[in-house]
DNA sequence: TTGTACGCGTTATCAG
DNA sequence: CTGATAACGCGTACAA
């Protein structure tokens, strides 16, 4: 059916063992001979069978992308530029989401998908449990995690404890001292989530403050905008004297927005509201954010898979600055 | 490294032919001795191997997903529901976004990267040229579109003309005489776009109410947010008699808010915004739309890319319905 | 119902 | 620098 690489060596004079070399540009070829075999591969419109290229030597020249979403604002974006990247790069993307439900929870990782169809693994914002961790161990590829990544890892990420310690510090500076936050709920058996990263921060500069890290001010939700908005109302039911509300991530705090709105709260002169990431819509919306490039981590997650495939020792992972957008979602309490 | 057949079939005392047939579920195996290779398959962690599989059968049990962008509101929803329904079936997902920069052009797809690479095609809301229509059936594959797609393919999107009249037709009769339209721009050498079918539907249903189909009143942008805001801005600086804009997307509708916001012209006392899609955030933004389900698209084209596969024959294709969603971004124009 | 042996299209090893 | 040839791991006629 389609042409094979012993086409190519009959049409050039040479056999298929120089050909493979110099489609794949080995050093061993005299160039008149590479020559020749290109042009040949060239009018018979010669491509290699991946698979049997895989079965060969080995590699599948495929980086698998893991991620729980992919509608999700930071999943899109750093999917979009991984993509960008891997594909440059001359490598295919296979797309694994495994999306949590209601609850969470979602499928294990079954490793045995990715046995032998992977170079390499791309994490992208989800936390992983320590057995799947092991079990993604046990394929025995670099694995690189962007946004959540346990801790000793190669991980590009912002930097969550000291960008969200300063969004809280910019609502303190403002006059707030009772701040309401809609956390993101730490994933089941995970220790290292961003989600924890960013409560730390938050009650650390909380108590620089001389501020109570008062549990009745704090909900989670699932980062989404459906969830921040219910975890908005279960907050305002219990604690109606926040005057400012710090979601911890844009989605979420356009759904704090949308339950301050159907209550008849305004923005910011009721209460404040704060999110994290950058949202495309954030601007329209008038939501303040600390926004991160979540196309870039992606990009630069691409790279680090690369060069570690090229062989060069994994560094420890990158660390993306966070940028304070003030809006007109926050001002002073009220007096 | 990895366990192989060979040893499958040592552990069960059969031979690789009979573990073949029986993991794979052939008619041709007794129960009992299927059960003994099952046993032995699980306890030794077998996984077959992808590359060999697809060399020795042609089949890849992947499915390529050829997209201009992930993080669009169409396109991630479609990806998320194909990539769903493909999973689940047992396919790998091959992820190929085709990026289009500013100026609507893009690479042209490279039949080459596809070769034995992808049992079938899902293409999503990609206007395809001829030619490169033409290189992509030479692939010999099944081909789905969604969203877009040429006369005659297999397609699942929602009708486009009918749509874009309906919301024309709310408009009409809630007064507006001048209504702006910020169109999808027609991709380069295609013809069948839903840009232009939007476009048709629109004309015709303003041709009915007896309203002229003014170029004046028409601008093209490409899809998003920023693309939107731009074409309002050229409308607003031709046409500011418009009391209404009629925006294709969603998206390009939440630009045509921001240079309504920027121009200090409130919504829609001074000027009635509406879109098409149904993006999440359209509650939030009291944004009327006529909204349509992305992720049913996803997952019914995948149906169809499974089915083909299973070798029944692929029908037209399905049109699904479009909703109309009234907000408050609406209303009649002034006096 | 099961086993044997060949083929799938490359890469890699080893002579030459 | 180049050419045979043996893997690579599995599907599948064909024979038993």
């Amino acid at each position: 059916m389609g042409t094979g690489i012993e086409d190519v060596a009959r049409a050039a004079g040479v056999s298929t063992a120089t050909v493979s070399r110099a489609l794949r540009g080995l050093p061993t070829v005299r160039e008149e001979t590479r020559a020749r075999v290109l042009r040949a591969a060239a009018a018979l419109n010669y491509v290699p069978s991946p698979s049997a290229v895989s079965l060969a030597s080995g590699r599948t020249r495929t980086v698998g992308l893991l991620t729980p979403s992919i509608a999700r604002w930071f999943h899109a974006h750093v999917i979009e530029g991984a993509e960008r990247t891997l594909r440059a790069a001359g490598f295919d993307v296979l797309l694994y989401a495994l999306e949590a439900d209601a609850s969470m929870t979602r499928a294990a990782i079954d490793p045995g998908v990715l046995r032998r169809r992977v170079d390499a693994l791309l994490v992208v914002g989800m936390p992983v449990t320590d057995a799947e961790l092991e079990s993604l161990s046990e394929l025995c590829v670099p694995m690189v995690f962007i946004g959540a990544g346990p801790p000793g890892r190669a991980r590009v990420h912002m930097d969550d404890a000291v960008g969200s310690a300063a969004v809280v510090g910019e609502l303190v500076a403002l006059g707030h001292r009772h701040i309401g936050q809609v956390q993101g709920a730490p994933a089941r058996n995970v220790t290292w989530s961003p989600a924890v990263e960013r409560a730390r921060g938050a009650a650390e500069r909380l108590g620089a403050a001389g501020l109570p890290d008062d549990p009745a001010l704090v909900e989670a939700a699932d980062f989404t905008t459906a969830g921040g908005r219910a975890a908005a109302a279960r907050l305002l039911d219990r604690a109606p004297q926040v005057t400012a509300v710090y979601a911890h991530s844009d989605e979420m705090a356009f759904g704090v927005l949308e339950e301050l709105g159907a209550r008849g709260l305004r923005v910011p002169e009721d209460v404040s509201v704060v999110g994290i990431d950058g949202h495309d819509l954030g601007g329209l919306l008038g939501l303040a954010t600390m926004a991160q490039d979540a196309t870039g981590q992606g990009a630069v997650g691409a790279t680090l898979i690369l060069s570690a495939l090229a062989g060069e020792p994994a560094g420890p992972g990158v660390v993306f600055p966070a940028t304070w957008t003030p809006r007109r979602s926050i001002a002073a309490p009220r007096a």
